[in-house]
DNA sequence: TGACAATACTTGCCTAGGCAATTAGCATCG
DNA sequence: CGATGCTAATTGCCTAGGCAAGTATTGTCA
């Protein structure tokens, strides 16, 4: 297999990259939109979904799925746990990690951020086969597996 | 064309959104990594290379371009001219808008950015064909059409 | 067991981005 | 021409992320 890019012909407005940050936040500006009464912002509601759909429960979960600073990310989860949307409980076994749980009312806020997500997305993948989507996903996947 | 996602069986962590993220953070981390002798920052190297491929050349263009902030991108450009990449002149034609010329130093540093970019690229997608690099800039540009 | 490393967070300090208000220079239209 | 509106850039203020140092707890291993 043959490199892809070379350096005579590279074009760095026209390559992988800068698409994938143009879609990025492409995303994030519509989800963000559709989530603006909510008075939530970008890096919260993604917190909010990985605790919700099980993907993460410790903050340093968070910090590993997202490459997030531990520091800003505890500020976060106070942010967080102030609108009460989560709360802290002590880990009975490691008594160092805390333990996320969505309170009520974050269980109330999480569908209807996911209602946003697939709402947004259906749109933005408007005339694309469900081919093309895994496609995509797969694509990518091989991408960030290559590192 | 159906809707691709529904409600009831959306998995936030596992569709495209997470993908794209996570690929973009993987590709901003290992170029930040090569660039790291060259002591410039991730937003400050995209802005060097939008001027450098004449994708732009005021502030106005390129906070259009990244979706960047206008006072932000002042002081991005204060900090790369007090570096000596860049330097500002005012446009002849319309005195608002202030012309971003890279200078000689400027100039020595695009290729060393580009040069990261291919190997990084090339490194990410290792076993791709170039068809499907292909495929995927074009299935990014057609989301970023829909929205 | 006990020293030392590693992990999970937390806090302080600095930098950088977002938003709003401001200035300067066109552009339009009565 | 002149009032109004728009665009480009800048500045001040606030918020939030990155980094480094510190604390508490657990793991490792001689």
């Amino acid at each position: 297999m043959q490199p892809i890019y070379a350096i005579e012909t590279f074009r760095p407005s026209q390559g992988v990259g800068a698409f994938i940050g143009r879609a990025r936040r492409t995303i994030v500006d519509a989800i963000d939109r559709e989530l603006a009464p909510l008075d939530i912002s970008h890096a919260q509601w993604i917190v909010v979904l990985l605790l919700g759909d099980g993907a993460a429960a410790t903050a340093a979960e968070l910090c590993k799925l997202l490459v997030y600073d531990p520091g800003a990310m505890t500020r976060l989860l106070d942010r967080l746990e102030n609108k009460g949307v989560l709360r802290r409980v002590r880990a009975k076994g490691d008594r160092r990690t805390v333990r996320l749980e969505l309170t009520a009312a974050g269980k109330r806020l999480y569908p209807r951020i996911v209602e946003a997500l697939v709402e947004v997305f259906n749109r933005l993948l408007r005339g694309f086969s469900k081919g093309e989507v895994r496609q995509i996903e797969d694509l990518l996947k091989r991408m960030v597996a290559n590192a």
